[in-house]
DNA sequence: GCTGCCGTTGACGTGAACGTCAAGACCCGC
DNA sequence: GCGGGTCTTGACGTTCACGTCAACGGCAGC
């Protein structure tokens, strides 16, 4: 007897990752998901769950859907073709680069916000004693500066 | 006599940049921008293209330019508003932790990106003999496991 | 057999972020 | 004073990623 492998009905699917069921029908409709039907209704494998998950990753690091779909095509590559295999992995080299790319903009952006973060509470910590506020006034410059990121 | 300090057209800012004067304009609709006009030109100031820096780098993390008006415009919030200081400081940390998770879906679709690059080149560095083959799915086995990320 | 509830397929609407004209102002060299 | 280049302001078009609505099928409970 083969375990019969849990399935998820749409609004299942989408409650669970916090997304609309036209939302899936959606990516369904762009090729990134092909549930079983069950008569009409679309009946999603451990598998289609776990594409899911890639798609929403996918989304939040910023690839566009069409970008998700031909990497998610890619996994999905037989064997033999080994020229698409190879066009595949300059394709992933080229993804690498870009998100090697964003996590320094991120991580840029986070200093800069760490820095936002370390002026507010510098300058909301103190009263507004003359003596502090001159010195805060000093940092507020200095912190100004290294916000805006002139290099 | 006061250095005059650069300024820049909307042209010359797009070209450096890499975007179209029109989007410039946008932002400027958007109130993200405000560069001195000159009749009815716009002139950008060093202030401004850091500005600019920093919208694009927002943009490139993902954040909607609403939300990068916003927090641009707490960069030019003046003394004594303590209140709206307090609801910026709750802001930019709420900001910090969205950038916090995204990091992490970052470093995780790029640790799958490269299990998909190792994999690839592991299946293309061999020729199809039949002992290598064997190694080669229980490997592709494992690689997709991993990609799938079911955790 | 009627009411809900969940599902389906179109078709149209929406917000964000621009692109793409159109029509004209301004200045420069000749 | 005329072409050429750069700039301006509208106004409308476009793409992406869905939201929203209409109209309907199928099953469960009463």
């Amino acid at each position: 007897m083969v375990k019969p492998e849990r399935t998820y009905s749409i609004s299942e699917l989408a409650r669970e990752f916090k997304v609309t069921p036209r939302a899936l029908r959606f990516y369904e409709d762009k090729g990134l998901l092909s549930p079983r039907r069950e008569g009409l209704n679309r009946v999603y494998s451990v598998r289609d769950r776990a594409r899911l998950q890639l798609i929403l990753r996918g989304k939040r690091v910023g690839f566009p859907l069409s970008e998700i779909r031909e990497i998610l095509d890619l996994y999905d590559l037989g064997d033999g073709q080994r020229a698409q295999m190879a066009t595949a992995l300059k394709k992933y080299r080229a993804r690498m680069v870009a998100l090697e790319a964003q996590r320094e903009d991120l991580v840029g952006a986070m200093e800069a916000l760490q820095n936002g973060i370390n002026w507010l509470e510098a300058r909301l910590a103190e009263p507004a004693s003359p003596a502090s506020v001159s010195a805060a006034r000093a940092f507020e410059r200095e912190a100004r500066r290294r916000m805006d990121g002139t290099g």
